[in-house]
DNA sequence: GTCTATATTCCGATAGAC
DNA sequence: GTCTATCGGAATATAGAC
């Protein structure tokens, strides 16, 4: 059972990932508990403090997705952190390095920060993974494992935020290219 | 020189891009032209119609831009868009695609369809300069090219993204990455 | 036709009740 | 510790002056 402190880092999250992150208000969130919106205010005084523990959310989730995934060889780690994004794609959310991105300019250093992390975090486990995928002869890729991670993190940030704009098809078919292309 | 009304658009094209759309209020416009912010409702009544205005400049830019791309081979044509791109990128905005997407679930259907529009612009501009630069043997790549459009375009979007999180070299590796491959 | 003064609504946040 | 009543300010938008 989630406390009232989680839940509301749950509508927040997905808040941000669905109307963004200036478009929100607190009384989004305390509409759904039956608060007024000041209750929000008590457990995240402001909207940064909010914004931070929703991102400290996905790095735990995201830590919780490599430990899980790390019995895998490295083409399924990689096919499973598509698929992760498939999901993302269907619940009409967005990436939460995508949503962040476009609001960086009105966001508090803190937040920045943690974003920042955040994305080191996952492009280094991609990069990692595509490494060690490489050298086991299960991934093929020609340019450093780095930039492919880059390529890779940018085509399914965006490729959510363009099925909203062209259809859903368009995701599935940029997902199933890259592993076509990356794996043997 | 440009009317007042064109400084708006352009105006409020920079702040859509830099701030985001939810960011940015009339005041930050009418602030810059040393009106009261009422003024720039006149002109654009209500902000969807500003948006739609905007894109209707991208349209417009986008469609310059293909037909002075026209005389070059499709080699160079790729090579011209990722550099707009590049130049997106250096003055700290972002792609009006992906701007646009974050706030998509809180923008008027008018000003959706209009983006819609425009994206397909885009995508079916990438998609035949790939298919006819395979043709003649100046580009190469293994997925069918409306798929290759969408990879590039997605790599161009949330690349600005990332390098607003990550830093800017990040942008230009992915971008060098791209001609690379494609290019023979 | 262009702009200003003003209304209205909503947001984020504080002070204080229970 | 948890929530409500309420404030100050900002944002969009209208009515009307010049």
């Amino acid at each position: 059972m989630a406390s009232t402190k989680e839940t509301i880092v749950l509508l927040g999250d997905e808040l941000i990932r669905k109307k963004g992150y200036n478009a929100f208000s607190y009384a989004d969130i305390s509409r759904q508990l039956n608060v007024k919106n000041a209750a929000i205010h008590y457990h995240y005084p402001s909207k940064p403090d909010l914004a931070e523990a929703v991102v400290d959310f996905h790095t735990d989730s995201f830590n919780r997705f490599t430990e899980k995934a790390s019995s895998k060889n490295e083409a399924d780690q990689i096919k499973m952190f598509l698929n992760f994004y498939a999901s993302i794609q269907l619940s009409g959310k967005l990436c939460v390095i995508g949503s962040f991105a476009s609001d960086w300019n009105s966001m508090e250093e803190e937040v920045q920060g943690k974003v920042t992390e955040f994305t080191n975090t996952v492009l280094g486990w991609i990069t990692e993974t595509l490494r060690m995928g490489k050298e086991k002869n299960l991934l093929s890729f020609t340019s450093p494992a780095n930039i492919e991670a880059m390529k890779i993190l940018t085509n399914m940030c965006a490729g959510t935020q363009l099925a909203r704009i062209t259809g859903s098809n368009d995701f599935t078919e940029i997902k199933n290219s890259i592993l076509k292309e990356i794996i043997h």
